[in-house]
DNA sequence: GGGATATCTCAGCCGCGATTGAGACACTCC
DNA sequence: GGAGTGTCTCAATCGCGGCTGAGATATCCC
C-alpha cells in the first residue's frame, strides 16, 4: 500500500525525462509504410532498388530515397552486383537492426 | 556461394511485402518526442497530467491529447486519484507495450 | 561513341499531424 | 451555489516529411 498513489501529487519533484531523441529518430524511420516495407524485405535476403519497387508498388527514385534515410542510418549497406554493376543490392545491417531494437525495448521494456 | 547474389535480378518474381500497417502505426506513436518521454515516464510508476506536462515542459492540453492517442492504442490506462479525483492519473498497460515491441521485433528480428 | 538501363539527386508541391488557443467538463473546497 | 483547479475537446494554424517530376550519374551492350 505504500506504493500506492501519492496523496499530493505535486509534493513529487524533480522527474525528469530521460533522452529519446535518438529513439524517436528511429521509431520516426519504421513509422513509414515504404520504409518498413523495405526492411521487411531485406529480412529475407539482399535485394535490388527495381525488385522493392515493384514489390511494394512505389516508383524506383521514390524507394531509392528512402533507401538513402535508411542507409544514412546506418540500417542498410548497399554494394553493386557483380555481374552487371548497374544493379545496386541492399543489404541490412543486422547489428545496426539490433541496436535500434535495443532503444525500442528500452522504452517498452 | 550458391547463397550469393542471383544472377539476373530480375528472374525472381512473386516477391510480397508483409502487412505492416499495425506495425507503422505503432511506430508513429513512438516517433513523436511528447509521447516517447510520456511513455518514458511512465516507466517509472502512474503520473497525473500535470506532473508529465511539468516534466516535458509541454502544455497540460497537449499532453492530454498525446495521452488519448495513446490510450486510444491501448498502451496507457487512465484511472483518477482516490483521494483527489481531479487528478487523472495514467499508467501504462504492460501487455499491450510489450505486444507493440513484439510487432517491431518482429520487424528488427 | 551512342543508346539503353538502373540508380541517384534535388527542388517543388501537398497532405498529415503537432501545437496553439479558447472553451467545456469534472471535481473540490468555501 | 460559486470560485478555483485539473483535465478534456476541438477548430485553426503551421511546419515537417513523403511523393512527384525532371535531370544527372553509372554501367552495359552494340
Amino acid at each position: 500500500m505504500g506504493r500506492g498513489l501519492p496523496v499530493v501529487p505535486t509534493a513529487r519533484p524533480g522527474i525528469a525525462v530521460p533522452d529519446v531523441t535518438d529513439l524517436v529518430a528511429t521509431a520516426a524511420l519504421l513509422a513509414d509504410r515504404t520504409r518498413a516495407g523495405i526492411l521487411a524485405l531485406l529480412a529475407n535476403g539482399p535485394h535490388c532498388v527495381c525488385e522493392m519497387a515493384a514489390a511494394t508498388g512505389e516508383r524506383e527514385n521514390n524507394v531509392s530515397n528512402h533507401l538513402a534515410r535508411l542507409r544514412a542510418a546506418g540500417l542498410v549497406r548497399a554494394s553493386r552486383h557483380g555481374a552487371d554493376a548497374r544493379w545496386v543490392y541492399y543489404e541490412r545491417d543486422e547489428a545496426a537492426c539490433a541496436a535500434a531494437l535495443g532503444q525500442l525495448r528500452r522504452l517498452l521494456a
